[in-house]
DNA sequence: TTATGTGAACGCATTCACAGCC
DNA sequence: GGCTGTGAATGCGTTCACATAA
């Protein structure tokens, strides 16, 4: 498939936000201009977004709530259930895990993990926390699809390469730093102290 | 000032990481090369980077380290304290309350706040929640330079209209869903879910 | 000689504008 | 007539390549 930008992806989980309210108010069809109001950019940037998947709409009519719908879960590989786990349960892991969030779009919490012996063995929303050094036998059993990493800066690094020795192909980390994986292994990292230091920039810099 | 691409914010937050690693390293003079290599990018890059905002460099030589790491830090007002409120104590709110890495680079947390009549008057990492009602007031005898929004996506938009209300221009959120402000407001926000889906989308789609 | 700083070239994402279809 | 789908034009960020300075 012919690459596809970041900003596209990006928009295309705000279309599919917007198309679920649309459904939800039991609208039936949709026109480029409506999708592109109800998200701030143009609608010819809608019809290009999604011309790169296909052709959804009707001409001089719009497109189907339901059907664009279905299209963008497809798309965005949310019509199926992902089995995730999340390595590291101080406050941002234990916060994650009960995300209701994930869980909606079909972001099942099937584990945690953490290398502290001190929380080993404990309950967080219904599942026991494990050792960081059980998860490649683990995941040899069970695989999981994606690891949530949220451990401390100087820990991250090791965890991800454990994690990716265990056989997990897709991380999502919290961690404040710049991580190396293999080309075969899709990383997506949000650094939270990074874009407070955007907005830091932001601040500073307006006449 | 010139408009500052988004990308280039994002690369100076790294070169600083990088520059503070060199300076404990006991480095000296650092290449744009050496940076590169560390951030994953080239030496022209950063180059370019660094030219929007003037030439800190010595042909021949490289950048001193110290200098730099101090242009960097003024450069993303990072030279000053911030003053910041978490809205919304949830768990992510609770959590990012007591996020070192915002300490660490100046983003002071002085205040909590939350609707919910059963959070408010409870103790969080030496401070005590208080009622978002009160938050005109209180910015009003000693006004905050950010808040940071962790409220469940139904109430993000009253917040923030309340948070502007107050006076506040520099916001935070995280609440999964498309904030509208006015255009004298900084608004960032991170979408965790809409993170995941970005991952999501790049497993399922790559040959 | 070495590494910066920067115009120029390039490539990619956005916007335009209109042909094509309902 | 209305709205989509898409080549063409534009704008913008990245890369190139070299003049410049230590």
């Amino acid at each position: 498939m012919k690459r596809i930008a970041d900003s596209t992806v990006r928009r295309l989980s705000l279309y599919l936000r917007f198309l679920e309210e649309f459904e939800e108010a039991g609208l039936t069809t949709v026109s480029s201009e409506e999708l592109a109001a109800r998200g701030g950019t143009t609608s010819a940037q809608v019809r290009k977004d999604l011309s790169f998947f296909g052709s959804f709409g009707k001409r001089g009519l719009g497109y189907s709530v339901n059907e664009l719908t279905q299209r963008m879960r497809r798309i965005l590989g949310l019509d199926r259930d992902w089995r995730i786990i999340i390595v590291g349960v101080g406050k941002i892991g234990a916060a994650l895990a009960q995300y209701e969030g994930f869980r909606q779009r079909g972001f099942r919490v099937v584990a945690l993990y953490d290398s502290d012996p001190g929380k080993v063995g404990r309950q967080i929303d219904g599942l026991t926390v494990r050792a960081t050094d059980d998860l490649a036998e683990d995941n040899r059993e069970r695989p999981v699809d994606i690891a949530v990493i949220a451990v401390p800066a100087e820990a991250a690094q090791r965890v991800v390469d454990q994690v990716i020795g265990a056989g997990i192909i897709g991380i999502m980390s919290f961690a404040p730093i710049q991580l190396h994986v293999p080309a075969e292994v899709t990383l997506n990292t949000v650094n939270m102290a990074m874009e407070l230091e955007r907005l830091s920039f932001a601040l500073s810099n307006r006449e």
